[in-house]
DNA sequence: AAGTACTTCAACCGCCGTGTG
DNA sequence: CCACACGGCGGTTGAAGTACT
């Protein structure tokens, strides 16, 4: 409809961002705000595509971007949450603040399937490692190389069925438009008593709709997060759903990573 | 010291759901 | 209602760094 098509990638920079390139994203995004990532590119003064800027920024250049050592509670809750929510990056990561969908992934490729796969040889009875189904299998491109596939994961797995009840959630799409149900109460007790299947999806739209923690963290004085009830809580309706403290502390608050995944436990 | 293998992670790719004209 | 752009997501890649021989 008269709309200029996607990045055309002609003449765009691509590779590793420059510091004068974060300069310019940061202090454009400071006074303008995020969003427009289209045109964002030039009216920065970028030669980057919309989609390159907006993951520099989510992934990179976002106020309170935490970065590498991953504690282990982090890393407990994102491999109980795995188990829950399966590849679904963005919802795990928007229960750590500070953390990005790309590092938890990161993370959970290089750090913890190796981790899981050594502690599970015996048995393979692994958590949920199956691709997400909601993605398609990826065709082989006209233009690609013919290089041999990624090597399969677990195949010489006996085709007998694993022993452990995986929870993997119904591929859905989410959108912060969700607005089927007036309080988070009445989402979880519509999931306890549905059809099987159901609860899991729930769970998804409900995760999606909860605030995802850091943008509300850091309009706040540094050591004040959350809006809310309790110090340590974020108030949903009449719903209080605890979230990683973004401070030093976390690890002191170990009971509280069990409260979120009881939460999610709940749900489904 | 040099070469090779392995690991990490930032960035890219392509698909999908939603909004809009 | 349709077609398209936008924003967002997960999967994958490959350069850089590190460990090993």
């Amino acid at each position: 409809m008269g709309r200029s098509p996607c990045c055309s990638k002609v003449g765009l920079r691509r590779g590793p961002w420059s510091s004068k390139e974060d300069s310019l994203l940061f202090n454009f995004i400071q006074q303008n705000g995020e969003g427009q990532w289209r045109s964002l590119p030039k009216k920065a003064g970028l030669l980057r595509c919309g989609k390159s800027c907006r993951l520099r920024w989510m992934n990179y250049l976002r106020p309170g971007i935490k970065r590498g050592n991953i504690s282990e509670d982090e890393e407990d809750l994102i491999v109980r949450l795995h188990g829950l929510l399966g590849n679904r990056w963005s919802l795990i990561a928007g229960r750590l603040p500070g953390r990005t969908d790309n590092e938890i992934k990161n993370y959970w490729n290089t750090h913890l399937l190796k981790k899981l796969k050594t502690a599970a040889a015996p048995h393979k009875d692994l958590p949920n490692l199956a691709p997400n189904p909601m993605k398609k299998k990826k065709t082989i491109q006209n233009n690609a190389t013919p290089s041999l596939p990624p090597p399969p994961k677990d195949d010489d797995a006996p085709a007998s069925p694993p022993k452990t009840i995986v929870c993997v959630p119904k591929p859905i799409r989410v959108s912060p438009s969700f607005s089927g149900c007036s309080s988070y109460d009445s989402l979880a007790s519509g999931a306890s008593n549905s059809d099987s299947g159901c609860a899991p999806e729930k769970a998804a739209e409900v995760l999606s709709f909860m605030p995802v923690a850091w943008p509300s963290i850091f309009e706040l004085d540094e050591g004040d997060y959350g809006v809310c009830a309790a110090d340590d809580d974020f108030l949903i309706g009449e719903y209080i759903l605890p979230v990683l403290n973004h401070s030093d502390s976390i690890s002191s608050d170990v009971n509280m990573l069990e409260k979120v995944y009881d939460e999610y436990l709940q749900l489904l």
